[in-house]
DNA sequence: CAGTTGGGTGAACAGACGTACACCGAAAAG
DNA sequence: CTTTTCGGTGTACGTCTGTTCACCCAACTG
C-alpha cells in the first residue's frame, strides 16, 4: 500500500524533472513513464491524465509557497530587520523547493487555463494577507484601503520578480547580487509608501 | 515574389495565434500549416523548423517592444505627468500589438532556453536605457550607478507585472483599475527613490 | 493457508508528429 | 514564346502520442 505512494511521488518528481526543460504542456505521458521506469499504462493507476497530474502539481507547489509565507510572517523579529529576512528566507525556500517554485513561475503564465487561474488566485490571496498584517504597521494608518492593496500588490510583484530572478542565477554570486538588489529594492519602496498619504495629505507623518 | 512574404506573414500570424492558448514548444509544424491553410511540407519553405519560426516571432515582437519603449521615451512632455503619459502608451501598445506581448509574456519564461535569454536580454537593454533617462532628472544625483540600476530594474519590474496584467484583464474596467493601480504604483516608486539615498545622507533633498 | 485486491505488464490500436522525395503549375526571366 | 525558377502538392516513411484490454503476480484480507 505504500508502494503506491512511492510511486505516485516518483510520477511527481519526474514530471517535475521533466518540466525544468519545458512547459508541462509540452510534457508527455509517455516520457513521465519512462523517466519513472514503468509502463504508460501504468501512469493511469495514480492519475487520470496529465491534467490531473498538473493540478496535483499545483496543489503540492502551493504548501511549499505557503509554507514560505508561514516562515517569512512568523520570522523572528529580533532578527533586525524585516526586509532582511524577508528576502533571505524567500530565497532559501526558493532554493530548497527549487523545483516548485519553477513550476509555479513557469505555469503562471504558460499553463492551461485553469491551472494559471488557480495559480493567480492563490497569489491574489498572498496579496491580501500581506494587506492585512502591512495594516498592523506603525505610520499606515492613513493609507486608504485601496491603497494598502495596491501597496500590496506592488511588494508581491516584486517579490515574484525576485524569486524568477533568483531562479534564473546562474551562480551564488549571481544570486548574492539579486538578493542585495531585492532588498534594496524593497526599502526603497517602504520609504515611497510610507511618504505616500503623508505626501498628500500634509507632509507630516505624525499629523492626526 | 510578394506571394512569399504573404505566405511567410500567414504563418507567422497562425503561429502567434495558436500560441494565444498554450506555449509555442507545445505548437506543432503541421498545426501551423493547417492553420494557414498550406501542406506541412510547404512550411520548410519558409522556416527551417519551429525553432526558427519561433526566433522570427522575437524579432517581430521586439519590434513592437522597442516601438513601445520609442513611444514613452519621447511621449509630448506637456501632457503633464510623465507617469500618466507612460502608462497609457504602455496599455495602448499592449492593446494594439496584443499577439507580440502575449508572446513575449509567455516566451520569457516558458520558451526554450535560447528564446528565453534573448528576452530576458533585451528587457535588460531596456532597464539600461531607463536607467540613463532617470539619470537626467532633477533630484537624483545623490543617487550612485548602483542604486540608479536597482531603481530601473524596479520600475522595469513593475511596468513588465502590469503588461502582464492588462493581458490577462477580463474586461475593460478591470484593465482600467489595473491602469489606476500601476499609475498610483509608479508614483509611489518614484516618491520612495527620491527620498532615498537622501534619506539614508541626511533627510534633506536640497542639501549640497 | 486460500482468496481477493490492485499496481504493474505487454500487445495493439488509431492518430498525429517531423521529414524526405518526386512532382506540378504559375509567375518571372530570357 | 520558350525556359527557368520556386512556392505549393501528395505520398510515404518511421516514430511518438494517448488509450483500450486482457493478463500477471506481489501483497494484503479472511
Amino acid at each position: 500500500m505504500e508502494r503506491k505512494e512511492r510511486t505516485r511521488r516518483a510520477i511527481l518528481d519526474a514530471a517535475l524533472s521533466l518540466g525544468e526543460e519545458s512547459s508541462l504542456g509540452a510534457v508527455s505521458l509517455r516520457q513521465v513513464a519512462k523517466e519513472v521506469g514503468i509502463v504508460p499504462t501504468a501512469f493511469y493507476r495514480h492519475f487520470d491524465s496529465i491534467e490531473a497530474l498538473g493540478m496535483a502539481l499545483v496543489d503540492e507547489s502551493f504548501v511549499s509557497l505557503r509554507a514560505m509565507l508561514r516562515d517569512v510572517r512568523q520570522a523572528d523579529p529580533t532578527y533586525g530587520d524585516i526586509v532582511d529576512g524577508s528576502v533571505a528566507i524567500l530565497a532559501q525556500h526558493v532554493h530548497d523547493q527549487r523545483a516548485h517554485f519553477l513550476f509555479i513561475a513557469r505555469e503562471r503564465v504558460a499553463g492551461p487555463t485553469l491551472v494559471r487561474e488557480r495559480i493567480r488566485h492563490e497569489i491574489e490571496l498572498a496579496e491580501r494577507e500581506l494587506a492585512t498584517d502591512l495594516a498592523l504597521m506603525p505610520g499606515v494608518e492613513v493609507w486608504t484601503a485601496e491603497d494598502l492593496q495596491i501597496v500590496s500588490n506592488l511588494i508581491v510583484n516584486a517579490m515574484v520578480s525576485t524569486a524568477e530572478a533568483i531562479l534564473n542565477a546562474r551562480s551564488p554570486d549571481a544570486e548574492a547580487e539579486i538578493q542585495h538588489r531585492s532588498r534594496t529594492q524593497l526599502r526603497m519602496l517602504l520609504v515611497g509608501a510610507l511618504n505616500w498619504r503623508s505626501d498628500k495629505a500634509g507632509r507630516s507623518p505624525e499629523g492626526s
